[in-house]
DNA sequence: AATGAATGAGTCTTCATTCAT
DNA sequence: AATGAATGAAGACTCATTCAT
């Protein structure tokens, strides 16, 4: 749906956009019923459709800016760094501490991969992010710094992990985003096979 | 609900519920209505409240079930092996074969653990997993061939990268298992620190 | 929707659709709700997708049993009649009399024939309408007592004639239908150009 | 609703009225909504609103005009002819022809008829058009050209048969107006008992 | 144990109309 | 005259669950 929004319109469509969020987050997507959101955003059912088509498309776009929005923060802390290595630390870094402050859309992205009406909208970004990493990776393993493996499983894997600890040790047990971080690049860094003595650049 | 049941009546239930699995697996726990599971193993209605007393009871018995399924087979494969890393690894095989072989359970397992309606049935069940491995690993530690780190997080990573390498790689793309599996050991090895020389017992 | 009805379904779809014939003639079709039909009847609203798919398909059902009920009554009429000009007449005056007493029906299918999403429902029925009626037409004109033009043409004039007299005088104004068959009847006879010395067989 | 228009509030109007014929006929009315109507001549509601009151009225302004411009064509084509047969047959040849030229309003004047909110406000029109018709059919019947029947019954078959064949030969299937008309205005001397001998005034 | 039938609250969505600007 | 935004009643349809038989 596209629409030509004036200054009012593109804040309804925030105010939606944010308490869909919270709300799919909390209860689940199918749990949560147009009817729920407009009433908890204190406005009209019909409002709902004035700014998305269904509410399968919200939830799509939700997910798209978020994967975008992770993607920006991982960019914007790689940026300029040049070793591969550091940028793998960086990235995963950046990714932990994302999913922490965005818990809510964390839970989405997740949710969303394993239903499969939004499975292919989610495996776009995912695979983005993915190749992101197996770009650093070769780049490591043609440095000689990693061993050869397959650069996308690595990819895959790390992400993984990324989820899995910031969901249980952050969003759920409340530690900090940093020391998870800590321990998820360090776990990721052995799973990659870089030996500490390989950190160092020959 | 706790009833007697007949040798017939136990053929009925085990029908409903492996169509149930299938069903849920392939269209989603919301999406599939008690009443697609009655037609499709075509019986009334009746007879599915005669041996559960709700949809949401007989996913629940569903999860149950796969979660120890899975264990068995883990500590099946693990029984009298002394070396803990050696446990570590083997669990970690058994955990990529048996989601391997029982794709359409991994989905669900996934699926419940992110709907907050079931994810305290995973819980539990998630928790004893990764309590088994967390001894191995503390073995491990206490033998000086795992770099001491929390044990319980290392648990997580492993089953987080067995979940997340099996679904893409097996369930995606139907790469063989056992490469599979050796791949995701091979990073969890990695990640929990042992260098290669720390495999063999000093 | 196929489904095996006991002699009690059978009884409630009956209910459901003599209710509805009533209400769409009355109000409309896009007038009249599933709502409408199911608190006319006293049942939920449940009960309705029991029986129908949807709306349109119990409309499309009661237009094609309509069809076949009505071509049924023509042919009974005719049955055994040997002369084709008698046929005409007969048909004629059994579509006037169908129309009288199933006033409903006829407005239902004025209705659909001219809304797009129906029109193709009713445009085969028709078709079988006057397919008869052209046969008739053409041994008419085949023993010379028929002046040759188009039969299909012929035909469907005569059945606008038959559907618009009866709308007016019967549905309207409750005229006898005999009288209105008569007046029906020779206005066919005329438009298809026997005269009358043309009447009796040579 | 009347206002009084600027030149420009003219146009407006009529292109408001143009487009929701086309989609009236296309899409039929009630699924046509006043947002495809603003949408598709690309202004706001609140312009709708303007101009008319209500969704209904628009169309019932349309339905008033279509009625008075065929008449208006039926009496541009009789003025002057004196002969009452004649004049019948002129009246019907234009009737067809213009319904041949507005397709589109042919068809809602068709739906109108028997939908019980406009049924009314087709029928004035009707009635008009059924009273020009009459008024030559008593002059025939009067010269002792045309045998003594209800000139009202005469006149509404014969409007029926314009319209039905009409919608099947010339909307349908795209045949020459010039000799559908030629076509129902046989069948209808026919009908109205005008054997060929009657043709001419005595 | 089992069936067909019924319930009715709840779901998403549409749309004529109105309102503030 | 005109717009974008908002309203909210109403619509078609779903579905977990229960009931009569």
């Amino acid at each position: 749906m596209q629409r030509q929004l004036t200054q009012r319109g593109q804040e309804r469509k925030a105010q939606l956009v944010s308490f869909a969020i919270k709300a799919f987050a909390q209860n689940g997507y199918h749990t949560t019923s147009v009817a729920d959101i407009v009433d908890g955003v204190g406005v009209g059912k019909g409002v709902f459709y004035w700014y998305f088509s269904s509410k399968e498309e919200l939830f799509i776009e939700i997910l798209r800016t978020s994967q975008r929005d992770m993607r920006r923060r991982q960019q914007r802390e790689i940026r300029g760094v040049e070793d591969p290595l550091d940028r793998i630390d960086l990235g995963i870094r950046a990714a932990v501490l994302w999913f922490a402050e965005n818990d809510d859309l964390r839970r989405l992205l997740e949710f969303a991969r394993n239903e499969s009406t939004f499975a292919s909208a989610v495996h776009h970004g995912q695979k983005v992010l993915v190749e992101d990493a197996r770009t650093h990776i070769e780049e490591g393993i043609k440095e000689g710094r990693i061993p050869p493996r397959d650069p996308e499983a690595l990819a895959l894997a790390m992400l993984a992990v990324a989820n899995q600890l910031t969901q249980v040790y952050i969003s759920e047990r409340n530690e900090d985003p940093e020391v998870v971080a800590d321990t998820v690049a360090e776990f990721c860094r052995g799973g990659l096979g870089m030996s500490p003595e390989f950190r160092q650049r020959p």
